[in-house]
DNA sequence: GGCAGTAGTGGAAGCGCTCTCAACGTACTC
DNA sequence: GAGTACGTTGAGAGCGCTTCCACTACTGCC
C-alpha cells in the first residue's frame, strides 16, 4: 500500500513536489497530470491530513458552534435542518466539521475552541442578543460566520434572513384574508428572532392601524408554550393565531382542536420555518419558508471564502424567504 | 504568544524533549515537572496538533458512526442520548468525534472512513443482523469499538446487553402479576434488539407453557407501529403488552386509551429502554432501564483501551439491565 | 572502591506533507 | 542569434511535535 507521496512519487516517476502540486491543483502540465493521477487513482492514495495540515496550516476543519441546551438540538428540527445543510455543504468541499454544542459553560468552550489551534474557521449560531460566546469568537482571530445576527453584528460576515419583514408580510397576508385580531404567540424573548418576528408583526398591525396590546403572549419557540399562548389568545377573542415558529404553532393548533374551533373556519393559524412538517399537518400550516438548510450551506461557502481569503471583505448574505401559505389561513371566513 | 514547544523549552530552560514529556506525562523529575508545567500554565501553550498527530501516528480524534437516517437519528432519544454519552466520554478523555451519520452509501462512508487516514478508532452501531459498514470496520486495521453485536461478532469488542435476559425478565414479572395473554409487539425485524428481544419474550411464554403464536405483531420501534400493533392485539384479547421499545410504547398506550380501556387495570403496558419520558407518561411505564448514555461511555473506554493496546485482547462488555417496574403493570387486576 | 542498575535529560532523526526558489526548457520577440 | 518571458519541474527547507538513543549522575550492592 501506497502510504507517502514520495513512493508515489517514485512511482510515476516525478518529483515529491510535482505529486503534490497534483493533489492540490497546481500548476502542472496536462500529461504529467493524468500521468500521476493514473498512479493516484490505482492507488487509491490520500494525503496524510496531520502532514498536509502541519505543512500548509490548514487543517480542513471547521467548527460548528451551537451553544443550546443539546435536548433542544435533538428536538427541535430547525437546528438538526441547519446541521444538515452545514454537514452537507462541508462534505462537499471536503471538509470536516467539529462540533461543540452547549454541554459546558461559554467561557470553556471559547477557551478550547480557541485553545485548539485545528480549526481553520467556525460557524456559529447568533440568536441570542446577548452572547459572550459569540463576541469572542468575533473577538478572535479565528474566521467566524454567524447564522442570524444581532445589531452589534453589521460588520462581521453572516447568514441571515430578514425576520422583520417575513413577519410583517404573514402579518399583512392575515390582514388581507380579512383578519382583524389577530394574535401573535412570540419566539423566546431575548433571541434576535423572537424580538424581529415581533417587531415585523406589530408593524403590520400598525400600519393596518390596530392595536395589538392584548393580543401578544410571550413563547419560547416551544410547542407547550404554543398550548399555554393559544389558550390565552382565544380568551381573548382573536380570529388568528401567527407564531413565531412552527412548533409553536403545533402547540396552538392542538389547544384550538380542544376548544371545538376550527381552522381556518374560526381562527387561522400561522407558522414560520416551514420545517418538513408543516406541509403535513391537518390542516397544512402557512408558513414562513427561510431555507434553514440553504442558511446552513451558505455559512458553509461564507466560511471557506473567508479562509481563503482572510482579509477579504466579511460576506454578508441575507437569504430571502417565502411566504408559503396553506389551508390554515385560507378557505374559511372569520368567525365575525 | 508562545506557539511552539521549542520557545517554552527555552523559556523554562529544559530541552524539547522534556517539554513533550511534562506534556505527555512522560517520565520527569518533580521539581522539573513543576518548573515546565508552570511556564505551561502561565503562557495558555496547547501544543499543536497536527504536529503531534504526525510525530506520533495518533489523531485524538475518533470517529461515531450511525448509519442511520438522520431523521431518525434526531426523532428517537435512544441516539441522542447514545451521542451524549460518548460525547461527554469523548471530551472527558480529551479525544474528538467525527460524526458519520447515514447520509451516503454504506460502500462509500466506509470508503471515506478508511481513507480518511485521521481517525485512532471508530465506534460503530451495530444494530442490524446484516451490515457491510460493520463487517467492513471490522475487517479493517481500525481499531474498532461495536455498540450491539451480531453473533457472528463474538470476537469483536462490543458493549451490548442481554436483550434476551431482559425481554424474558419483564414477561415474567407480567407473568407473575397475573397477565396470562401477553401480546408484544417486536421491534424492527432484522435487528439485534428486535429478534432478541423477542425470543427473550418467547421463552418466558414458552416456560410458562403458554401459546403465543397469536400475540405477536411486528412493529419497528415507532410509535405509529405501536398503536397499529396495539390495535391488533386488543382485538385478540390481550391483558398485557410488552413492546419492543418505549417509543412503541406511547403508541400502544394512545389506542389503549382511545378504547377507553385502563392502563394498567384492563391492560398492562411495558416498554425497554427507560428513555427520560417512561417515568413522566401517565401511568409512567413499566420498562427495562438499559443505560444508554452508559454504553456510549463505556464504547469509548473499551475503544481508548484498544487504542491505547492494539494487541490486546478484544474488550467484550455487557452492561446489566434493570427492570423499572412503575404504575403502567401493577396497581390493578386483569380484566379477566 | 568498583560495578551494575536506574532515573532523568538532551540531541537528533524523523513523521509526510507544502511551498519557495532556482533551474530548465521552449517559444517568442527584436 | 541573443534576449526575454513564461510554463513546468525538482531540490530542499521547514511545519511542530514525538521518540529513540546515548549520556550523565546518582543509588545500592558486593
Amino acid at each position: 500500500m501506497v502510504r507517502t507521496i514520495d513512493e508515489l512519487a517514485k512511482l510515476s516517476g516525478v518529483s515529491r513536489a510535482t505529486v503534490s502540486r497534483v493533489l492540490n491543483n497546481g500548476s502542472v502540465s496536462d500529461a504529467t497530470r493524468r500521468r500521476v493521477q493514473a498512479v493516484v487513482d490505482r492507488t487509491n492514495f490520500r494525503p496524510h491530513p496531520a502532514a498536509r495540515s502541519l505543512a500548509s496550516g490548514r487543517s480542513g476543519v471547521v467548527g460548528v458552534v451551537m451553544h443550546i441546551d443539546s435536548h433542544l438540538l435533538f428536538r427541535d428540527p430547525y437546528f438538526s435542518q441547519l446541521l444538515q445543510g452545514m454537514s452537507d455543504a462541508l462534505a462537499d468541499g471536503s471538509a470536516g466539521m467539529m462540533l461543540w454544542l452547549g454541554n459546558r459553560s461559554k467561557e470553556e468552550t471559547l477557551d478550547r475552541i480557541l485553545g485548539i489551534r485545528l480549526l481553520d474557521g467556525v460557524i456559529v449560531t447568533a440568536h441570542n442578543l446577548d452572547d459572550s460566546l459569540v463576541d469572542g469568537l468575533l473577538a478572535s482571530d479565528l474566521p467566524t460566520v454567524l447564522i442570524g445576527h444581532r445589531s452589534a453584528d453589521r460588520t462581521a460576515s453572516y447568514v441571515d434572513v430578514d425576520h422583520v419583514h417575513a413577519a410583517d408580510a404573514m402579518t399583512t397576508h392575515l390582514l388581507e384574508s380579512g383578519r382583524r385580531r389577530i394574535g401573535h404567540i412570540t419566539g423566546m424573548r431575548g433571541t434576535v428572532a423572537g424580538e424581529d418576528r415581533l417587531t415585523g408583526y406589530r408593524r403590520a398591525m400598525h400600519r393596518a392601524r390596530l392595536a395589538s396590546d392584548d393580543l401578544v403572549v410571550d413563547g419560547d419557540f416551544n410547542e407547550p408554550s404554543g398550548a399555554a399562548g393559544a389558550a390565552v389568545l382565544l380568551d381573548h377573542g382573536v380570529d388568528a393565531i401567527f407564531c413565531a415558529n412552527d412548533a409553536t404553532a403545533v402547540g396552538a393548533l392542538r389547544v384550538i382542536r380542544e376548544r371545538g374551533l376550527r381552522v381556518p373556519e374560526d381562527v387561522a393559524l400561522a407558522g414560520f420555518d416551514d420545517l418538513d412538517f408543516a406541509a403535513h399537518l391537518d390542516p397544512p400550516l402557512t408558513t414562513v419558508r427561510q431555507g434553514v438548510r440553504e442558511q446552513g450551506a451558505q455559512a458553509v461557502s461564507s466560511l471557506f471564502q473567508l479562509v481563503r481569503d482572510r482579509d477579504g471583505a466579511p460576506s454578508r448574505v441575507i437569504l430571502p424567504t417565502e411566504l408559503v401559505i396553506r389551508q390554515s389561513t385560507v378557505g374559511g371566513v372569520p368567525r365575525a
